[in-house]
DNA sequence: CTGAAAGCGCTTACAG
DNA sequence: CTGAAAGCGCTTACAG
């Protein structure tokens, strides 16, 4: 690949006075800047950015580090964040923690390596050592997205509050006639997992009912755990007469369980789902789920991270997730 | 962040010999590397992969630019190629063009000036100016997944041949009496998209039936498109009794079409989709489809790349796809 | 308006 | 076994 001495020699200038009309400096007069151009063209020369970031100490990228990138959520999430980098001139490298705590140090450490920018991190549990030296070094912005650690004062959050709307579903379940009601719960040692566990808790005490020990699968956001649970739930003496899982994923898993056993949705069992998806409205039956902003999310999270690195004041934001009522849990379905 | 210098001068030795425990090098005696390895871990010393890789000219990074992220295929795609690249020591950077041949080209040009080891490449359609050079300065290794480019020669394919699996598909559809077959084709830019439509008509006229003008609806691979074309056939005179989506995401829209407009599937008309999905079995109805071995390919792909890049030979690789009749074409569903 | 020089943080022959 | 030196491909004060 040709280099910027390459293009110089060919143009018959220094290697600075490329890269000054490379850089768009304006104090290059028109005829060098033209011939520069030409040779560039000629030889197809394309900038070595590893050169250009070591030079400068910047690479214009954003790493984003996201629990599972087969869980449609993120893949969404990810498609926003990207969207939104290019638009602010970032790209963005991925990284999938697939819920391990020791992949996702993994990929942060490699995106430090790369000297990236700023971090886009939605934890896979709580703060790794590589984390929390990374918080308190400084030594990348951060913000955290859908996912955070708490007590790691000064990092930006960008996700939405699902309180609310879980709330709200309780109470639909209940105005349908559940009163035994399960969840399939994320892991504890997520934010996520913990708030949707504990709104499901709180608003199932408002209606008087309570949280058996049972009634608690304990999932790790993925399809399997999902299933497991499920099938724990169906082998109880007294088996819950609706679930909720505490993501896509894991209903996925639950709604499998249900199907190999001949279980009809919502007849025999009602079933709810933190995350919408675009296949929800077509499973048998629909499933009645709660909806986040997902691509709001993303571009907030960019836009905060952004604020971070380019020297502003970053601040947190949340926004609030809503019921989407379908068949699963009984009734519905009109519009 | 702490420097080579920082280090050497930390263990009071040069930076030379730094690099040198921290590579591997045999030829250093067991107590520098022990003040080496202390001053690294004092500073937390991270090597600058910039650095590094500007001088050894490699980055141990592959580039995967996929023709949408959010199509599962892709995505599921994605996932296997990181788990393989990571076990043969390298990262991956993903691109996502979003069925768009120009961003399509923002994403290599970008990967190409980070210099990638190596690019897997899913083209978004045919061969842009700069793929075209890319190929013929033979600037980057290159391996084709999935989709490919007639006419590149000495570039690797890897992907799944659908064509005995769609003839499989189509005697299904006529074995359940359906005559009126209609299809929802990909661009024909893409391999893929051509492949599928060719194989759906010659499988058609196997059987002695035609494949009218009327019932080929062109789509992008994306759901509006299948939402658009579902809607143009069913305005017809004579409507398709059974459509064929060339993939997940069209077929995904025309369900949405379909129960729009109050049809029963399979009993109004028939739906197919290529490649299968995690949800396929739990819609309404669990949708027939053709599943291509997905991880096969990212794997195969990956190993063809890292021998190209390595300086072995590499050669393409063809896998089956299959088809899973489940009960939107009709019947089925036992298992 | 332009060039020579220094330097970003590494690695690697070359000496010793 | 270890260090000094050169160089990867850029950018950017500093002179002129």
């Amino acid at each position: 690949m040709a280099s910027i001495k390459d293009v110089a020699a060919r143009a018959g200038v220094s290697a600075a006075t490329v890269s000054r009309v490379l850089n768009e400096h304006p104090a290059v007069s028109p005829d060098t800047r033209a011939r520069v151009l030409a040779a560039v063209a000629e030889l197809e020369y394309r900038p070595n950015a590893l050169a250009r970031s070591l030079r400068t100490a910047q690479t214009r990228t954003i790493g984003l580090v996201v629990s599972d990138v087969l869980n449609p959520f993120f893949t969404e999430l990810a498609r926003a964040v990207e969207d939104e980098a290019r638009a602010l001139g970032y790209s963005v490298v991925i990284g999938n923690a697939d819920e391990q705590p020791r992949l996702q140090d993994h990929h942060i450490a490699t995106l430090l390596d790369r000297r990236i920018d700023g971090l886009l991190l939605s934890p896979a549990d709580g703060a790794s050592p590589l984390l929390r030296e990374t918080v308190r070094e400084g030594s990348v912005p951060l913000v955290f997205v859908d996912r955070w650690i708490p007590g790691l004062d000064g990092v930006p959050v960008v996700r939405a509050d699902g309180c609310a709307a879980i709330r709200d579903l309780v109470r639909h379940l209940h105005a349908l006639g559940r009163r035994r009601l399960a969840i399939i719960a994320g892991p504890a040692a997520t934010t996520t997992g913990r708030e949707r566990i504990g709104a499901f808790r709180a608003a199932l005490a408002e209606l008087g009912l309570t949280l058996p020990q049972e009634y608690i699968g304990q999932g790790d956001f993925q399809a399997d755990s999902g299933r497991r649970s499920a099938a724990g739930f169906l082998e109880l003496p007294e088996p819950p007469d609706a679930v909720f899982a505490a993501d896509n994923l894991m209903a996925l898993g639950a709604l499998d369980e249900f199907r190999g056993r001949g279980l009809r949705v919502p007849e025999d069992i009602a079933l709810a789902a933190f995350d919408d998806i675009p296949w929800f409205p077509h499973t048998a039956p629909p499933i009645t789920a709660i909806a986040q902003p997902t691509r709001e999310l993303g571009r907030a999270a960019v836009r905060a991270l952004a604020d971070r690195i380019e020297g502003r004041t970053a601040s947190s934001v949340t926004l609030s997730a809503r019921l989407v009522a379908r068949r699963s849990c009984g009734e519905p379905e009109r519009t």
